[in-house]
RNA sequence: UGCCCCGUGGUGUAAAGGUAGCACAGGGGAUUUUGGAUCCCUUAGUCAAGGUUCGAAUCCUUGCGGGGUAGCCA
């Protein structure tokens, strides 16, 4: 060997230096520039060595719950897989693993749907059940049971879980294990005919109980229930577990490249294990073989945020948050009602890339995302959120102005609209201090400010009530600073306003993180103990008449200096409009107070 | 305690043996009729130790650290 080819590592074939950039079927520019990581490497490299089997990928939630972020996450790299392939023949199914009738109802059937819809993805005539397949899976069970692969094991839940051993130890084999195939076949059908109660009676897969691995030892493939099921009703009392089923579903489907989170990686032996033994059954249904392969990638975890389905549930059984589509979610219903747009949840998916490190995600990352998109496609107006009264003393009482700012003052091809201007306007509460402190440019008693869009302003008496709070802004303008600046000195300050005469009444929900620590599954008393108290407060002020007018629900706006706001979905009404805060302006002024 | 997986700035992620880059967050400045946006600059990283190599984040060994895993849930 020592003298053997000058070569050094010269990659053969589909080794040498593939583009890595430009594989992709699409020709969308987007998804050229998207980052590859290493699931799409296999998916190119599998299509290059063999470009007649075209990636088919899938998302297969159970419907026992509502979707949420970490769910887009896995969307957006099924669906997206799919997209970037789609000249090669590639698509993504929408499968419902519904295997265990206990847990699922047709209202998580018809949310999931909702929602991946929402989300910007659209899996065509590829709508799936698993529970539509019941009848092969059952056929596949007969056919371990011939092979010698499959028992009936007619030991207790205790006693199975009591024999299977522990993570150092091996496991005992069930007394069961040897019974005549014919024994087991008559029994999984007198199983399936309803003769059995619940637990008397499992289909078990005959591995080996000493297996390292504790999923391979003789694992469960089916179990009695005696359920009514959402999609097949009461023909079944007979429901494969999700080691068995999943495998099969993937191979009935056609797909190539299963993709789940991590904690399956210790099941990928026995996903293998069914899918190898169970072949022949595929085979005959498909008329042709069918070999998925799972490959595993780390969840999404977020900062101050709760994610499994279990907690989730939990905060809307207990009342905490007003149902799986509250504001204050992280599931896509409530991120829809809080106003974040689909294309931003979808850039989120795309920044956090996909790879094995089992990672935690700052929502910062998340939040700059959906500012980034509000900012550029959100039209601005004026509304008051906590209001202060202001009396102009140096403008006419029956005198309204119409001034025509553009809707985004940053965008020159950006219409305008007409904004009314009076002697008696709100200002909010937080432009004024009594007593400022030092760097605040705001309004204070005898201090001036820009009101946006129209005149500087100067506060010169302050009314209180008893309490010294202070309930009325005696001020006047400089009539010569509409639309320039004052001679000989600086405004720096400038403030939103809204006037009086034609301000239309708003109900503003400001939404803020649920939790008050990055970590609320660690906190001490648990999650529930770091609820933020201040994660809704609901105030009412006032818009502008232009914005009243063309608000329906699901709009979205930046109210200037407040932040972005959303129709509530359900709850708004033009004569009764109620604004949901998506986020704040990143603001440099609060971040230095604090 | 067995088995499996994973360790790159504060966080997330690139670099396929050859200049450690990007984004978010942080800091500074310019600009500004949103304390926004925009633009410029900037702080900060290969878990550790050995080995292979002209050259290692990358390959090998050992150690350390983290995650997953003992449902008739998925």
């Amino acid at each position: 060997m020592a003298d053997a080819a000058p070569t050094h590592k010269s990659k053969p074939g589909p080794h040498s230096k593939p583009n890595r950039e430009g594989q992709a079927a699409g020709s969308d520019p987007q998804a050229a520039a998207a980052p590859v990581d290493f699931i799409r490497e296999i998916v190119r490299a599998d299509l290059r060595r063999d470009p007649a089997t075209p990636p088919v990928t899938r998302f297969p939630p159970e419907p026992n719950g509502y979707l949420h972020i970490g769910h887009a996450k896995s969307i957006c790299l099924n669906f997206g897989v799919a997209e970037e392939h789609r000249n090669a023949g590639a698509r993504c199914h929408l499968r419902f693993d519904d295997t265990n009738p206990t847990r699922e109802s047709p209202e998580y059937v018809r949310s999931i749907q909702d929602d991946v819809r929402w989300l910007g993805f659209d899996w065509g005539e590829h709508l799936y059940f698993a529970s539509d397949y019941f009848d092969t899976f059952f056929d596949c069970g007969e056919h371990l049971i011939g092979q010698g692969l499959a028992f009936v094991d007619s030991q207790s839940a205790d006693q199975i879980r009591d024999s299977r051993g522990t993570l150092t130890r091996p496991g005992a084999p069930s007394p069961w294990r040897d019974r005549p195939a014919e024994e087991s076949i008559d029994l999984f059908r007198r199983m399936r005919s309803g003769e059995f109660a619940d637990g008397t009676h499992v289909l078990r897969a005959r591995i080996s109980m000493e297996h390292s691995n504790l999923n391979m030892r003789d694992p469960v493939l089916y179990r009695i229930v005696h359920a009514s099921h959402h999609h097949t009703g009461d023909r079944w009392c007979v429901y494969p577990m999700y080691d068995f089923a999943h495998p099969l579903e993937d191979a009935l489907e056609g797909i190539t490249h299963s993709l789940c989170t991590l904690e399956f990686e210790d099941h990928r032996p026995l996903y293998d294990w069914v899918v190898e033994h169970c072949a022949p059954v595929i085979e005959r249904v498909l008329g042709r073989p069918s070999r998925p392969r799972q490959i595993e990638f780390a969840r999404l975890n977020l900062t101050s945020t709760v994610m499994s389905k279990r907690k989730l549930l939990a905060l809307v059984e207990k009342g905490l948050v007003q149902g799986w589509d509250d504001p204050r979610m992280p599931t896509l219903s409530g991120l829809r009602r809080r106003g974040y747009p689909p294309e931003a949840i979808r850039r989120f998916c795309q920044a956090i890339g996909i790879t094995k490190f089992p990672g935690t995600t700052e929502v910062g990352v998340l939040e700059h995302q959906v500012r980034d998109e509000l900012n550029r496609h959100s039209r601005r107006h004026l509304g008051v959120v906590r209001p202060l009264k202001v009396v102009i003393g140096n403008w006419p009482e029956d005198r309204i102005d119409t001034l025509t700012p553009a809707h985004n003052p940053d965008d020159v091809t950006s219409v305008e609209r007409a904004l009314p201007f009076g002697r008696e306007l709100w200002i909010d509460r937080d432009d004024f201090m009594l007593e400022p402190p030092k760097g605040f440019f705001r309004l204070s008693p005898g201090t001036e400010v820009r009101l946006r869009y129209s005149y500087v302003m100067r506060c010169d008496e302050v009314v209180t009530d008893a309490a010294g709070e202070p309930v009325e802004l005696r001020c006047s303008v400089d009539h010569d600073t509409l639309g320039r600046n004052p001679e000989g000195r600086k405004v720096k300050g400038v403030i939103h306003w809204v006037a009086a005469a034609s301000a239309v009444a708003c109900e503003f929900r400001l939404y803020d993180r649920l939790f008050t620590v990055d970590d609320p599954d660690a906190a001490e008393g648990g999650y529930e103990a770091v609820i933020n108290p201040r994660s809704l407060d609901i105030c009412h002020g006032w818009i502008e008449p232009a914005l009243a007018g063309v608000l329906e629900a699901e709009t979205r706006v930046q109210l200037e200096r407040a932040g972005f706001f959303v129709a509530d979905r359900h709850d708004h009404a033009a004569e009764r409009p109620v604004l949901n805060r998506i986020i704040g302006l990143r603001d440099s002024w609060a971040r230095r107070q604090a």
